[in-house]
DNA sequence: AATGAATGAGAATTCATTCAT
DNA sequence: TATGAATGAATTCTCATTCAT
């Protein structure tokens, strides 16, 4: 009971902490703030964690555990090339919309000069899906589905640079005001979209049959 | 002479002060240091500047002011389309070498609370480039060289994401460490990530000859 | 049963106190710390303690109460005033080697901003050894023991300044470091430094016979 | 006119600074109530010294450096041993009743956990006196003028702690209490004190002529 | 007009003390 | 009764901004 009490608590802390970095960034944020709003003193900020940079990585980290988890997945589907791309557009729109200081927080340590954990932790997190998209695509590759020319490496990067860009442009501030620009208010529709980059993402990537 | 000196001078504080900014971000930049690096006293900053906040908008402003001339060049050149793209990725690969100050500023406004102004300033060089793409899309939808089924201001966001990405990945540390996870090393060749690029943007945008 | 494991736990606990306050001063010495390597919780500390003070004040009486024993034993030797020097001598400095933080603790009530409760202690227990000094040497006068020209009380507070510079100077690090700059370390040799001792007492104190 | 004046302020500065670390020790200082009863914001105490520490030593070293111009005096007088003696005392006493900050200053620092650099300053100064008073000793026992059997050092070490508890005795609350306790008020007479001590000191090193 | 010393609000962090379990 | 998690006042230190010189 205590410890389910613990952990509850625990996990708001995490929530608040997530929310103030990711909406005020690390250096705006402030710890007193997070404090209140998570209905806790300072004193236990700083009883279960060190410091702010030790609190913020254990947001960050927490913040992105969900998103190894959903990357795993991905590997797992048993689809044909096409729906898997329009699957994981799904998918990193979805993950977006659940967990949006997620993708804000980890917006927030693209930024300059990050603690060296924070940034492992982060890169941690990228050599995993860079993995995983290389993988995809040399298989793709391999099964002669991915368009002559174009190496296997280069696709995964380009592929995981409009996922990004995707992510961002549904949860940072800035992105999202970018998207309107872009594509208006009437496009404000992610089923167009998706479909959209599917179309550009089959055409970038795979042979025409 | 004197107004020649001060201009000069200006040059140079806003220089140092983007340097500043994009090295450390807005947080951690400091006036004195910018001042000192600068070879002026605070005073004189906030003689012209009125505060941290204004002066940051005056650095970003200059920064990105190189960007949209670059931009209004784009839409004179007389060139086919895959021309049209190639040069471009060229373009912004050497504006990023030239002022990755420049890039960086502009990956920091990204960042979560900014001022208004700043944000209204980005949003400005954005709205630049988004009309620019939009209209070439549109261009080439007339010509019917844009694929089939494809929305032209899907097509330019597309586009511009794919921009964007390129120039972080060649000036924010983050995504240079990101980019080199995925490609290695051994392809941190400018000549073969474009031409990848340039065959995949081909493949999303345009239609089969 | 019970009422004896409460006894050794105290013992216990005040030891251990003693040990933290005379290692890191008043200041820094820490109730978690003492707590903890006295094997009980801060909530037992604050059962039997009103506030740090109080402890702080508990631990020095026990530590002093050693002292003020052997005071008394002082008194009681039957023994010629040259004897009673040289064994006082050895008195300090075995009370010294067997109770480190009692002196250590001694000197830090020396310092500035004590308690009126700590400051009460010590100045009793220095009245203890203040009556008994003067008893001595006023009974020295008495039997025309003690040089002419000198006044038994400020004989009294020369013997006892003399004493404390010793045991200062064998438990106190930074008085141990000054007795090393006079006497080298080739002195470091006690019988040595007491006989000096005894020598220039002597001298100082009792008449040429 | 300008230097003068911040000269004046750096004294003061240093002057309440080492009021305050006599008065609380080290950790009860404040250094917002230090900058306070300078009339200085604590932001010029930061200017001006690193932190806490750094201006704690700043303090210390400004107290002592009249201490050890006093020790310069000393060998130069040239005056027979017993008055050298005497006119020490009262150089003692001098220096006591003047700065009464110096010498708590320095009796703040015997105490437990300082910095490596008080430290070094404080054995500084004792190394100079240590080195005066163990030369002085060198030569009364090469005029054979030293008791017989007394060893120079040992001569040394027991003069210097007779007049640094002297000292301590004239500024240091607790010491000039127990002062009191030995020679109650009546002798709260610093010439029959001085006199006392003269015979004593004689007495235990000087040979009878 | 230029300087840079001075200001002081605000941030992180600590730790004696309390009190729910 | 014992525990040790939680509290929050207090402290050090920073740095944008001001203003006397």
């Amino acid at each position: 009971m205590l410890q389910k009490l613990k952990e509850e608590k625990l996990r708001e802390i995490l929530e608040k902490g997530s929310k103030e970095f990711a909406e005020k960034g690390f250096e705006r944020a402030s710890m007193k703030n997070i404090a209140k709003s998570a209905g806790i003193s300072v004193g236990v900020l700083y009883k279960y964690y060190e410091n702010k940079d030790d609190f913020f990585n254990a947001c960050l980290e927490d913040s992105l555990k969900v998103l190894s988890e959903k990357m795993e997945e991905f590997i797992s589907w048993e689809i044909t090339p096409r729906e898997r791309i329009e699957r994981l557009l799904h998918l990193v729109l979805e993950f977006s919309r659940e967990n949006p200081d997620a993708v804000r927080m980890y917006h927030e340590i693209t930024s300059s000069s990050f603690t060296e954990k924070a940034r492992k932790l982060a890169t941690h997190i990228e050599s995993i899906s860079a993995k995983t998209y290389r993988d995809y695509m040399a298989a793709l590759k391999e099964a002669n589905l991915l368009k002559e020319d174009i190496i296997p490496e280069a696709a995964a990067f380009f592929f995981d640079n409009c996922l990004m860009m995707l992510q961002f442009s549904y949860n940072v501030d800035y992105f999202d005001e970018r998207k309107k620009l872009y594509l208006g208010s009437v496009y404000d529709n992610d089923d167009v979209l998706i479909k959209q980059m599917m179309l550009m993402l089959d055409g970038a990537l795979l042979r025409r049959d």
